[in-house]
DNA sequence: GAAAACCTGACACCGACCTGACACCATTCA
DNA sequence: TGAATGGTGTCAGGTCGGTGTCAGGTTTTC
């Protein structure tokens, strides 16, 4: 596979090249949205990595452009830890995912490897599961064809929950990506947004596990 | 496998050091970036246990060149728990995983394996032998298709067991494992800790050893 | 046969976890 | 500008389950 990379900050788009490479992906890298135009206008990529702050402008002007040109690449934007409002506009626009930076490679991986997928079966980025309809992009859940209203932090949760379903977050891990660094919060905070989402899920199939001494996990009663 | 380990505090590097050469695992140290690039440059290594604050520097920047230079090798970071943006920065840059100090060694070995293993089998994590199916991350084994639920203790005692099949493992080497230095336990609390295990693994095909004067062995009676 | 090493059922304790209530802050609306 | 609203994290009190110890039994060793 043949990916573009669009970041500016150097370090970052090292990382995560080196680590794309390894997974035997081909990998080009543009730091502007100039040379990004420039690349896509010579090469056919199988996917595009964006980020959304440029040097030389806004990454979803780069996006509108690309999706008018009708080319129908897969694009996951990658963006600071930011509202859901931007989310959205990323995904009128025509983004196909998004990851919130700081991001685990694992996570990013398993995301191009969803969308890729998805782009060779067409479907969209609805997850569906244990009787709930999850939209990560909209921020929107169904719990048994009823809508369930999450708020921001409720929203986080369950996505990085779903998104490894089955695997143990201890909650540390839940906390750093929850939360940013300088708001110090206690672990009970976790609990009770685990609470909070419980009650939310309740309906469903999915259950959210408590491994005492551990941490929590996300579970499919079926 | 082996190691290097790049850590200016030389208690502590010691400590590291002498518990993974118990592991069997040949050990490297490095107490500063320059020396740890030179043994870099020189050695192949299959995990780095890199420390942040260096007299030479940032651990980081030793990251990002290592990324650069296309090495997969994987790191794990080392921080003291003040420092919790360095986390999150470090997993952009490419870290395997971190773990804060004060930690347990358990704990870090415990991620070392899991890196490792990740590494090896491409996220195949799952283990199975002697008719049971094994998932550390999950933190669940089913024994002939039936699901067993393991406690915090159970659990990083099988898989310490599972993880060196056949080999001996002292009651003392056990609790050090389990347990923490400030926790004073008695012996028995293994005892009892094997016997809750053989309990559940009663229906497999593995068996706990006991060799009297010796340890504990975990065999496979096929 | 005695001592050492190990096994095991029972039990009490402590800390991890849960939860309802509340204070705080930002945003919106009158 | 002030009031209202809604999301957010803390707190305190309570529950409960994992945990390690103990005592008494069993097995092995010399």
């Amino acid at each position: 596979m043949k990916f573009l990379l669009v970041e500016d900050h150097q370090e970052l788009a090292n990382a995560i090249s080196s680590r794309m490479r390894l997974d035997g992906h081909v990998i080009e890298h543009a730091s502007n949205l100039a040379d990004a135009t420039a690349f896509v206008e010579t090469g056919e990529y199988d996917l595009i990595l964006l980020d959304i702050m440029l040097p030389d402008g806004d990454g979803r002007t780069f996006l509108k452009a690309h999706r008018a040109s009708d080319l129908d690449t897969p694009v996951i934007i990658l963006t600071a830890r930011s509202q859901v409002s931007d989310r959205i506009g990323s995904l009128d626009l025509g983004a196909d995912d998004y990851v919130t930076k700081p991001f685990d490679h694992a996570e990013l991986e398993a995301r191009c490897r969803a969308v890729l997928r998805r782009k060779a079966g067409k479907s969209q980025t609805v997850i569906k599961t244990g009787g709930i309809v999850f939209d990560p992009v909209a921020g929107q859940m169904a719990v048994r064809g009823q809508s369930v209203v999450l708020r921001n932090r409720e929203l986080r949760l369950l996505e990085l929950l779903i998104n490894a379903q089955g695997q143990i977050f201890s909650k540390q891990k839940l906390s750093d990506r929850l939360f940013s660094y300088d708001d110090d919060v206690s672990e009970n905070a976790i609990e009770v947004y685990i609470g909070r989402l419980r009650k939310h899920l309740e309906p469903s199939e999915l259950k959210i596990t408590t491994l005492r001494g551990l941490g929590y996990r996300l579970d499919n009663d079926a």
